[in-house]
DNA sequence: CATAATCCGTAGCCATTGCTACATTTGGTG
DNA sequence: CACCAAATGTAGCAATGGCTACGGATTATG
């Protein structure tokens, strides 16, 4: 009997487990895409980009520095450190296959864009290579 | 180039919009599924079910009453509204498909649990057709 | 039916992520 | 170089969802 809660409770505590990730993964994967693209990532661009106001992106920012993922000096551009650039890499790897997976399944691309920004960080290790093996 | 930014922000806004009613559909569906096992729903099932204290559960019922998709009087056991009920059906029914696309892509049945309960929130009509028709 | 165990509510704390309003810094332009 | 616009920071508020500590209500038990 309670075992069989127990049981049941632990999903619920990772999906608030992997929730708390959430906003780091996000964020490099948008500072990375964005110096790619543009060779800069200012606060507004990542208030633009995640649609929120800059104060946001500010104070998040900010406890991603605490966190040894990003590094900035009042004024000036984001950037990655070498623990936030690898999240990042393994972030949006895992975004695409998601995305990928997504498109091959037969969902469209703006349906599958919209969902696969909340499904990939609920995706195991597990899901993610039954999902890549599904794509070969 | 507005236009692409805004673009990419759709995702997210629609992101942040379905966790907000995560906590709502999470839980009409374990009340639902208490009232079905076990005759009546209390505080501290729901604690024990999400893995919390019964302090949060006690605010969030609060709040759902408001809503108007719980009722309970103090000290007595929490029921669903039919608006609630009528929610509990929905989101059980694609929790359920999720589940089973994962156990049928091949991701074994404790992955699948924990991966399903963060994912479910996050699959849109299309998707969830798409998974549908994987399923036949 | 008295007492103890269990359940539940309230007070009050923290962290996170939204916001507006206002202050400050930076960088371009006249 | 002085000034203005844009970018960023700061102050302070709200909602949400975690928590512990404590007190009141209900239920079980002897
Ligand atoms: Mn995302
Ligand atoms: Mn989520
Ligand atoms: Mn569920
Ligand atoms: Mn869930």
């Amino acid at each position: 009997m309670k075992d069989k809660i127990k049981a049941r409770s632990v999903p619920f505590s990772q999906t608030r487990s992997r929730h708390a990730s959430e906003t780091a993964e996000d964020y490099v994967e948008a500072v990375m895409e964005m110096i790619e693209e543009k060779g800069e990532c200012r606060v507004l661009d990542l208030a633009r980009y995640f649609n929120v106001s800059h104060v946001t992106v500010s104070r998040i920012v900010k406890r991603l520095q605490d966190e040894k993922l990003l590094y900035s000096k009042p004024y000036r551009p984001v950037a990655l450190t070498a623990k936030g650039f690898k999240l990042a890499k393994q972030v949006k790897e895992r975004h695409e296959i998601v995305l990928a997976f997504l498109i091959e399944l037969g969902v469209d691309k703006a349906n599958a864009q919209i969902d696969s920004e909340g499904i990939e960080h609920h995706v195991g290790s597990k899901t993610l290579a039954a999902m890549k093996r599904f794509l070969k």
